[in-house]
DNA sequence: AATATTTGTCTATACAAATAGACGATTCGA
DNA sequence: TCGAATCGTCTATTTGTATAGACAAATATT
C-alpha cells in the first residue's frame, strides 16, 4: 500500500512533490521500464489535486526523459537508453543480455536485390551481383529499439533467409554457412529524421531522430560478408565508443 | 568561499531554498550558536532576491526556533537550549562544561539583608539574622542564560562576597569557609513572566517567560547553607529532571 | 461503427510567491 | 544627540502555482 502524501504551503510546489513521488516509484520498480504509470486522472484523485497539476509533474519527467506520453494510450516509463558499445566484435544479443535485458528480434522482410555501385564497393563484389536484403527488427524487453537492413551475397549464403528466420541470429546463420567468426571493420555514424516505415515499426512519431550506423562485417581474413544499415531509436539506445578492451 | 545558488521556476520557492541554505550554514558551523547571521539586506544581495523573500526564509527558521531576530540589532542563531539536570549535586559549571559549552559568571550585586520569616524558615535561622544577598549572572558561550539570587548567613561566611567576587564560584567560596561539600535538598520549579531588571540582564524582551527555581543547598549533615532563587531564560535552558545516577 | 478512455490544448479564475518602494521602530556608535 | 544600520510593517504590482471546465485528438474496446 502507498502512503505518500503531499503538503500544501511548504514552499515546494505540488507538481514537484508529485513528480518526485513518481520518480521514486519508478526508481523503486513499482512501475517497470516501458510499463504504464497510472493515468493523469488516477494520480489527480490519488493526491486530491487538479489534473493540470499532475500534467505539470508529468511534463517535468518527460522533459527529463523519464516518462513518455502517448495520446489516447497512456503515460509510460521511458526505458533508460541501452548502451550500445561499438567494438570490433559487436553482437546485439550479447550487448543487451549483459545489461540485464532480454533481446528478441525477428526478420520483417526479405528480398533479392542486385548490388548497386555503392554496395558492390562495400562488399567488394561486382555491380549487379545478387544479394539478399534482409530487414530486421530488434526488441529489448518488449520495446522495439532498432531496425536494420543487411545485404549479404546470395550465392555465398543461398539459404540464409531460412536459417535466419528460424534462429533470428546472423551469427548462427553465418556459422551454418562456414563463417565461424566475423568482426566489424568500419562503422559510420550519422543522425537522421526517422523514415515513415521505420517509425511505424519502432512506434516512434514522425520527426524523431534516429542514429544511423553503416557498418561492414568481415571474416578474419578481411573479406566482407555483410553490409548493414542500422536505425536506432535515439531515445532508447545510445552509442558508446570505447577503446578495444 | 560560498558557492551556493538558488534557482527560479523549479517548483521550490526561493524563500525555502534560502531557508535551507541558512539552516545548512548554521549546521556546518559557519554561524555559531548565539552569533549573528548576515543582515537581511546582505542575504538579499547575496542571492539577488528581494529583502521580503529573505524575511520569509528567516521567519520560517524563527518559527522553527533556529533563529531569533532583534529589531535594530540583527538576526541571531538561537542557541539550542542547554539541558540543566536537577540532581542532588548540581554545579552550573560542570553541567555546562559537560555540554561542550564554556560557562562564565559574575557577581552583579551584593548586599546585606535581614532574614524575613520565609528565608529564616528555609535556612533554619532566626528571623532578623543578617544574610548576604548575592546577585549572580551566568553566561554560556557569551549568551546570558540565567540570573540567580542567593542568601547565605553572614556571620558564618563573613568574607564570602570577596571570595566569590574573585573566583565566581560558590563551590570554592564555601570551601574556603570549611564547607567541603554541599548538595541540593529541595527544588521548587515554577514559571513566571520576567521582571524588568532580569530582562535587561538576560537581554530578553518584556513578557518573556522564565523558569524560576527555588532551591536550598545543605551540608552533608543536613544543615542549610544557601537559599537560591534562579531565573532561567526558558528559550536558552531547559530543565531535565532525572533519577539519581 | 460506435463508445469509452486517455492525453493534449485552450480559457478563465483564485491564490501564493516574489518584487518594489516607503516608512516606522529599535539599537548602536560617532 | 544625531545619524546610520537593522529589523518590522504596510501597500501595490507582477509572476508562478493550482483549480475549474470544456473540448479536441488519438487510442482501445465493444
Amino acid at each position: 500500500m502507498d502512503q505518500a502524501r503531499i503538503d500544501r504551503g511548504t514552499g515546494i510546489a505540488l507538481w514537484r512533490q508529485i513528480a518526485e513521488w513518481l520518480r521514486a516509484e519508478i526508481a523503486a520498480g513499482t512501475y517497470e521500464a516501458g510499463g504504464r504509470v497510472p493515468t493523469e486522472a488516477e494520480i489527480a484523485a490519488r493526491f486530491e489535486v487538479n489534473r493540470h497539476t499532475v500534467r505539470r509533474a508529468i511534463a517535468a519527467l518527460i522533459a527529463d526523459g523519464i516518462l513518455r506520453a502517448d495520446q489516447g494510450r497512456g503515460t509510460f516509463v521511458a526505458s533508460a537508453p541501452i548502451s550500445y558499445p561499438i567494438r570490433r566484435r559487436t553482437r546485439f544479443s550479447e550487448i543487451v543480455s549483459s545489461q540485464d535485458k532480454t533481446p528478441t528480434g525477428r526478420m520483417t522482410g526479405c528480398a533479392e536485390e542486385e548490388a548497386d555501385a555503392f554496395l558492390a564497393a562495400q562488399l567488394e563484389l561486382a555491380v549487379g551481383t545478387l544479394l539478399w536484403r534482409i530487414e530486421t527488427l530488434r526488441v529489448v524487453d518488449g520495446l522495439p529499439v532498432l531496425v536494420a537492413t543487411s545485404w549479404i551475397e546470395k550465392s555465398r549464403f543461398p539459404d540464409l533467409p531460412d536459417i535466419y528466420g528460424e534462429t533470428n541470429s546472423f551469427t548462427l546463420a553465418l556459422a551454418r554457412a562456414g563463417v565461424d567468426d566475423y568482426s566489424r571493420r568500419s562503422t559510420r555514424v550519422s543522425a537522421e529524421l526517422i523514415e515513415r516505415g521505420d517509425a511505424l515499426q519502432l512506434g516512434l512519431e514522425d520527426g524523431q531522430p534516429v542514429l544511423v550506423l553503416d557498418s561492414v562485417n568481415v571474416t578474419p581474413d578481411g573479406r566482407p560478408v555483410q553490409y548493414t544499415r542500422t536505425r536506432m531509436a535515439a531515445d532508447r539506445m545510445q552509442l558508446v565508443i570505447e577503446p578495444e578492451a
